[in-house]
DNA sequence: CTGTATCCACAATGATACTG
DNA sequence: CAGTATCATTGTGGATACAG
């Protein structure tokens, strides 16, 4: 080990939770993070794990009112990423219908579990928020 | 069922990933989305995994350089929400650690699951990204 | 070392109007 | 219906200076 520093908090280094090649890369997990954090994927996708839908309607499911640029920007990046497929059939009125791919249904998954997560830790995030901002305002 | 409509895409409306009591509500997901989506959360959470740090050295370890102010502000936000535990020890100079709390700890899997999700569909997704692109601009 | 306080740049989102 | 184009607004993050 390297001397010049005080070992105070020499750390455990355990099992890494992300492990890559180089202690600097990100291993295209924020590529996912990406997707996941912006506001409205998760939805289309929760929205289209159920099956396949058309334009108006994933907009009408979304909750929160996704405006129709928003919903146009989400969906073609995720059908960029591989994870939608679109099927346009040209129609008059045009119809064009979203579906999640094979990759996009195991994405599925995950948000399941993150779901699960957040609903089964909601009231014990609630109460550290509230307990945090009663200390900070006394 | 109600008429009024075409029934062209009347989806399957199975086991929906999200279950909520109103369709508009949602169930919490956000809240916890919102910290997963920032930049820099799961890079505190995926560092603080394998122990104990002070803040300089884990502004060290996370790839990026995040400026000290995200850190900052990344950390109160993890520590607010009942997910990391910040220890201050008055000396000269001041010396704090965190760590993750239990359930940020519980956190972690989920974290997990998502990280080796993107690195197993890192490749389909660069080449669905690659194809798309190309199929843009022929 | 571990912050806080400002100010600024830019990306993400939203509102609106128009089109095939 | 399913978009595209444009503009306005907001949020997030970064740079910097300063403090306990």
């Amino acid at each position: 080990m390297s001397a010049g520093h005080t070992a105070v908090t020499t750390p455990a280094a355990a099992d890494p939770v992300i492990s890559c090649e180089t202690p600097q890369d990100e291993c295209g997990v924020r590529d996912v993070l990406d997707r996941l954090g912006d506001k409205w994927s998760v939805y289309v996708v929760v929205e289209l794990a159920s099956g396949v839908l058309r334009f108006k309607e994933l907009q009408r499911r979304i909750p929160g009112d996704i405006s129709q640029r928003m919903l146009t920007v989400t969906v073609r990046r995720l059908e960029r990423d591989g994870l939608v497929k679109r099927t346009v059939y040209p129609t008059i009125p045009p119809q064009v219908e979203y579906e999640l791919t094979e990759m996009g249904h195991s994405l599925t998954h995950l948000v399941k579990a993150l779901s699960d997560w957040s609903i089964g830790h909601r009231p014990a995030i609630a109460a550290a928020r509230a307990s945090y901002d009663a200390a900070q305002r006394p």
